[in-house]
DNA sequence: CGGTATCTTGATTGGTATCAACTTAAGTGG
DNA sequence: CCACTTAAGTTGATACCAATCAAGATACCG
């Protein structure tokens, strides 16, 4: 069993304040686990039993409405960490979380979470801290969700995605969701995210390679998002 | 000055978890204010100094769209803290609060909360456990405001503000929210919101009181915010 | 009492959802 | 390797919803 002492990932969240004993007992309850594209981490309404770390790959977390469309409300990558929001309160996870390829998570189990978090007021505070900026940020997509058309989103999201995931060999945002994963962030139909896509390709803003997107007028993208 | 050992406002929130000593200290740097309808406890971009503990009365939390509209992200009222959030990421606030009605505040100066932080675990989980419930609903204001339409959010709406505030004497829901206000709510043209109250009242859902809205039949409004 | 803000309604325009049909891509089993 | 199935992507036509502009009504305030 690799160790949390000596894992890379721990410095790109909050773990990075606990002390080498509390790793130590990280290391000693924690499993790992692989996870298949397409396959769910949780479910909604699921009891986690403990937090997970992304050591590697992307999942959507999203929450169903009631109509019965469903909203990706984010995307989490390595480094994050996924689930500490339904322990903190104490209820079932109000969100869902898929694959968007293949990944490998630690688990680590709720106790030794909350004990960390009883003893160890840096780790604490790091973890407000992530929320809080979680908690800024959706507020920025309230905001945008009530003011913005769907072509706004659009651009938004692109831009959004281009600059979390970068580019590839070819040139296409690192990294593959299909077009009813797009329509499900910006909170639209699939054929409207469909259609001004092929408006944006028309107009040279993007491309094609395959079924990635290419950003060709990364300027463009940036008035449209605003409004022009 | 009156003293946070003896404010009943204190057991509303997360400051009840202080201890006494904790509490002498906050009495002697905390200061009071009054608030006049319409004027701004703090605006957006402003660098907060502390922390606000609403003694009396209710603000709109409010965010500026690029496009030049106001989005209200919500409505914080007796009891609750205000500006934790731009103190525990030390960023100017996002946000922009402005009374809805004449209220008291206390002002708690950012040292002290953040010795507090720094000191009291069960203070700090109190909050992380308030911050964590924050950021549940705003997933669900977003999943809402990206799938509902304007009629389910404005039936919605209400419903929440009736929970929220109760009725009054007359009957109408007991906080005057002008229609610029709710439409801002709901994110919409304020236009919108008044054409939509007034079919509501047509099929008398709702009706006014003067401008003050009197929900007639809940039952109707909690079907339309589901989608009939 | 005039001026201003708020509220209200109508007409018009544009944006978006929905339904239906078709294309392409990616398996799957004979 | 081909025929079949299924999922994903694409496009057009239509209807509805909501934003905007314009104009009038009502309340509020100095």
């Amino acid at each position: 069993m690799s160790k949390c002492e000596q894992c890379i990932i721990r410095q790109l969240n909050s773990i990075k304040h606990l002390s080498r004993e509390e790793l130590v007992k990280m290391t000693n309850c924690k499993t790992s686990r692989v996870v298949k594209k397409g396959e769910a981490i949780f479910e909604e309404g699921e009891r986690l039993k403990g937090i997970f770390c992304i050591k590697e790959g992307v999942c959507k977390v999203s929450k169903m409405s009631e109509n019965g469309r469903n909203q990706i409300i984010s995307l989490v990558t390595r480094g994050d960490l996924l689930g500490e929001r339904s322990l903190i309160s104490d209820e079932a996870s109000n969100l869902k979380a898929v694959a968007l390829n293949d990944m490998q998570v630690c688990f680590i189990p709720k106790e030794e979470i909350l004990k960390d978090l009883s003893k160890n007021p840096n780790f604490t505070m790091s973890v407000l801290k992530d929320m809080a900026q979680t908690l800024k940020q959706a507020d920025n997509v309230i905001v945008d969700m009530a003011q913005k058309t769907v072509k706004q989103r659009l651009a938004e999201t692109l831009l959004k995605l281009l600059d979390k995931f970068g580019t590839n060999a070819e040139n296409t945002i690192d990294i593959h969701l299909s077009r009813e994963d797009i329509a499900n962030i910006i909170g639209t139909a699939t054929e409207s995210a469909i259609r001004l896509l092929s408006d944006f390709k028309k107009k040279k803003i993007i491309e094609f390679k395959g079924k990635d997107i290419s950003i060709l007028d990364r300027n463009e993208l940036d008035k449209i998002a605003q409004g022009f």
